[in-house]
DNA sequence: GTCGTAATGTCAGTCACTGACAATGGGGAA
DNA sequence: TTCCCCATTGTCAGTGACTGACATTACGAC
């Protein structure tokens, strides 16, 4: 009775966000999730390392977009305008996902435990920025707080986002820029 | 067989990093926890949440002394002069705690469920200053990017003198300000 | 000394997660 | 086609984190 190939996962994710959006995270196990995907809940933490990284799986795609783009950009590009040139070029699909990353993002945000392994992959993410912009020669202290600074303005401006769709992401994500280099 | 006031609190932390750092976050449980600290684990858990947080229990102290130091700040004082300053006047804390926050450090950097508790727990300050930042009059976008950065140096700083006492702490945070500085 | 309250102990239960082993099913080699 | 390979899944038993309910104890206030 074993299904074919790992469209199980798709369906687990798909189970996943519906159960904890109808139920809460907390109230909803591991078994109810692989049952409503036609699975055992064995074979849940096959495909998942626990319960919370169900919701987390995306990563990569945009990861490699990023590192890509850091690395494309003009040689002597500081490192700021690198990162947010990185951003931009990723947004069309940013906004495309927007359908799936809301009730996703919901969940999160009403579960202190998912936003735990919410801030976890953005620090995973932040380093992988800061290893495309050591490579293109910033030094390491300053390609660290470069991307951790690119990260957290990143990621409010598409949570808020998220949250309310206008402004725009690039509106938004222009005024984070403006904000922060009004710092100094 | 029940002792005396919460002493039973602090026996659990110290066996916890005994323990954790000679058997492993992993390898350690709970009930061994309270074992050595000659109480129940029910008791460990009306202590702590979970297993994670025997480890952060002394953020409520540095939290209320930088929202302190922000508050006092002279008036039209940069948000990040103002956070600088603020760092700056809890270094002989830090210090004065070396000796314990080492070992526990150790533990925390060799486990990754430890280092996602620790990332919260960045936040949830990096969220204090900010609202310390905005009491000020500074911008929210602004008082977030700030607080965040801020966060990041001060962090990024205090970890590797951690690993390394030479160069100090005060050095580090200046460096990492100037790094900082530097960006833009 | 008594009493109230906070801390602790006891116990049973749920659920996340894991290791070991068996069953299945689809695709490629012969 | 037929047989075999192997990746995926199922089954089962077990550990350990964490919780609720209730009993017990310690200790200071009076």
């Amino acid at each position: 009775m074993a299904k074919s190939g790992s469209a199980a996962r798709a369906r687990l994710q798909q189970a996943a966000v519906e159960l904890f959006r109808q139920n809460g995270f907390d109230d909803t196990t591991a078994a109810q999730i692989a049952k409503r995907a036609g699975v055992t809940e064995r074979t849940f933490f096959r495909h998942f390392r626990d319960k919370r990284e169900v919701l987390f799986d995306g990563q990569a795609v945009l990861e490699e977009a990023l590192t890509k783009a850091i690395a494309d950009a003009p040689p002597g590009t500081p490192p700021l305008d690198a990162l947010f040139r990185a951003f931009g070029s990723i947004l069309p699909l940013i906004e495309a996902n927007r359908p799936f990353s809301r009730p996703r993002q919901e969940v999160i945000s009403a579960t202190p435990a998912l936003q735990e392994r919410e801030l976890a992959k953005h620090q995973a993410l932040s380093a992988t920025l800061a290893a495309a912009l050591r490579a293109r020669g910033v030094a390491g202290v300053q390609a660290a707080l470069a991307a951790q600074v690119g990260m957290a303005a990143f990621a409010d401006a598409t949570l808020a986002w998220l949250e309310n769709e206008e402004p725009g992401l690039a509106e938004r994500l222009d005024l984070a820029e403006k904000a922060l280099r009004d710092l100094l």
